[in-house]
RNA sequence: GUCCCGGUAGCUCAGUUGGAUAGAGCAACGGCCUUCUAAGCCGUAGGUCGGGGGUUCGAUUCCCUCUCGGGACACCA
């Protein structure tokens, strides 16, 4: 409906330029806009305003010209001019009715469209280091890295969902260091814990794995290996080194195949879990995509061949340097450190390269807010590399802090006093916590009401909207009672009943989906589908109120049915994109 | 110090990407169940859109500046 007006406010600007009111040379884009007082009837445009003075004309008289060269149509009553020159466009009653015939016709596909024109979208999200569970900070990435996908998938883009999986580098390093001690504890070593090893009770777990498959096959004496350390940091030395000597020592104690063996348990371990998290919170992959593997297929290499070849690295002081100060950079990073080993970020630019030689049209990255730093750097090795960094998005979701009985609660992975994913999603369960996760703006701090997502009120959004949704249903199972079939063919033709306002508005809201699911995708804010379905409930709820649908007269029954059955298929439609379930009874 | 994000009702936030009289939910106050779920609805009150400049027909929205919060600034990943 929309499109179709600014299809014939097309055809009457190119009328008024070829009639000399408007100069040929003048282009604008037409906005057409909702109006938000039904008063200024449906839609409106400011077209006039924003033409009137390259047309060195008042926009009022502008609008008239305007006007009289609209071709005839159908679905638009009538046009006025108001205000400072807004033209307004009302329409036709049938057209407002036809809409549920539409979403009743279109069922689950009501909403998607071809905007996207199958372009092929990756959207890489979580990619936590599989160096423990997902704590809260990742659940939000994973909402709204979820739900965007089904945006825009919905609006017709080809989606391809990813999960960088970085099984390689030294904090994976120190998740082996960290099993291997346990394991050595479990052996009977008495060891003193690093202060910057991994101290989640996961680690127990996987380290009894460890012991109770290989017994005392990876033991070596702690009283030795301690002779070889520097101190740790209560001690007065730096955690960092220490750790980093814990590992020299396992490395050159252990043979490489029981070092993979260790190292291999504990991210798999870690990976199933966060597999099996995510899945249990309906988060879903097309590829779990190894960093290893960049490695071991010679991608890094290739990537760094690249950037030399175009004459955009340098060596200093022993370490191979990008000079990403070149693409506004605040200063050059290092690609291949002095000791041979290239670093992550070496990694990621072989990992960004091969995502567009796999032929996405575009790609978006949904990054912690603690990587915005990345952002240039990786731009500009893009850029360095021959590929518009313009194609690539990065989406930066803040942490969210959570509060219960108004309290703050803080995390950390490192302490392992964490809260993860899953405790959160088992506490106030996988619809609320999908549901409140994409209720903000992803770059805006996310306070996290754990007692309100929990409570089963009209305090809580998602239950306000689920509900919505399960009453519709309990209406229907009323009426079955009653012994009144309902008659869809009926209430079609019987439309034009719903003449009261909270009918008429109901039915806007319906109309206005599809657009909502377009605007979403375009500005890649799924929160925008919150706000609407919470909209459409209170629509709802209000009509609701003050109209009963299981009337006696049997075609203004079956109108109403045919339009509240419309309402509980977009609240479906709307909470399916979002990951959150639709009930039938609450 | 540099760079990001934010400041809208007492609280948590929307605001159709520059439009018409700035909205919602909590919280406060007052109403509505002999009825398809009161897990709901109606009403009242609540504002210098952080401050100041600018751009223009028009600014909460764009630009500059100041201010106050939060965060990021590795040869870690």
């Amino acid at each position: 409906m929309k499109q179709a007006i600014i299809d014939v406010l097309t055809q009457a600007l190119a009328t008024c330029r070829s009639q000399g009111h408007l100069p040929a040379e003048v282009q604008a884009e037409i906005t057409l806009d909702r109006t938000r007082d039904s008063k200024h009837g449906d839609f409106a445009s400011n077209i006039a305003l924003v033409l009137a003075k390259p047309a060195k004309t008042n926009p009022r008289a502008l609008a008239e010209k305007i006007i009289a060269a609209l071709p005839p149509t159908d679905a638009i009553a009538k046009v006025e001019i108001a205000g400072p020159g807004f033209i307004n466009f009302f329409l036709k009653a049938d057209s407002v009715f036809a809409v549920v015939k539409t979403v009743l016709a279109q069922a689950e596909q009501f909403g998607r469209s071809t905007k996207g024109a199958g372009q092929r979208i990756q959207v890489e999200f979580v990619s936590a280091n599989p160096t423990g569970p997902l704590h809260v900070g990742h659940g939000r990435g994973a909402a709204y890295g979820s739900a965007l996908a089904s945006v825009l998938n919905a609006a017709g883009y080809n989606v391809y969902r990813e999960y960088y999986v970085n099984d390689a580098g030294r904090q994976m390093d120190i998740l082996a260091a960290s099993v291997w001690l346990r394991y050595l504890e479990l052996c009977g070593e008495e060891i003193v814990f690093p202060t910057n090893a991994y101290k989640g009770d996961y680690v127990w777990d996987i380290a009894a794995t460890l012991h109770r498959g290989h017994a005392n096959q990876c033991r070596q004496s702690w009283t030795d290996i301690v002779k070889t350390l520097p101190a740790d940091e209560p001690q007065g030395g730096d955690k960092e080194d220490y750790i980093d000597a814990i590992i020299v020592q396992m490395k050159a104690r252990l043979s490489a195949a029981d070092y993979r063996k260790v190292f291999d348990l504990g991210l798999n371990v870690i990976l199933d879990d966060i597999r099996d998290d995510l899945q249990r919170f309906s988060v879903i992959y097309d590829n779990w995509y190894s960093e290893r593997s960049l490695t071991e297929t010679g991608a890094v290499q290739r990537a760094l061949d690249k950037l030399e070849e175009n004459k955009h690295t340098y060596v200093k002081d022993g370490a191979v340097w990008f000079r990403s100060t070149d693409f506004g950079d605040e200063k050059d990073r290092v690609l291949v450190r002095d000791n041979g080993q290239t670093t992550y970020f070496a990694s990621d630019v072989a990992y960004h390269l091969d995502k567009f030689e796999r032929g996405f049209d575009k790609v978006v990255n949904i990054w912690g807010a603690d990587h915005h730093g990345y952002i240039t750097r990786v731009k500009g090795a893009l850029q360095a590399m021959g590929i518009d960094p313009n194609r690539l998005t990065v989406l930066l979701v803040q942490f969210a802090i959570l509060y219960q009985g108004g309290n703050k609660m803080q995390m950390s992975t490192r302490s392992g006093e964490f809260i993860t994913l899953r405790e959160l999603r088992k506490e106030v369960g996988s619809d609320a916590t999908r549901f409140f996760y994409v209720m903000r703006k992803s770059e805006q701090h996310l306070d996290f009401d754990m007692d309100l997502a929990k409570s089963q009120s009209s305090d809580n959004p998602m239950y306000y909207i689920q509900y919505a949704h399960a009453r519709v249903s309990s209406v229907l199972r009323k009426a079955e009672e009653k012994g009144w079939i309902y008659d869809q063919a009926n209430g079609l033709a019987n439309l034009d009943l719903l003449k009261e306002q909270h009918e008429q508005a109901l039915l806007t809201s319906l109309a206005r989906y599809p657009e909502v699911i377009e605007s979403a995708a375009q500005y890649y804010e799924p929160h925008q589908v919150t706000e609407y379905l919470r909209e459409l409930a209170q629509h709802f709820h209000t009509y609701n109120n003050a109209h009963k649908f299981l009337v006696d007269e049997v075609d203004l029954r079956n109108a109403r049915l045919s339009l509240v059955l419309a309402v509980k298929q977009v609240v479906h439609n709307g909470l399916t994109i979002l990951g959150v379930s639709a009930p039938e009874s609450m």
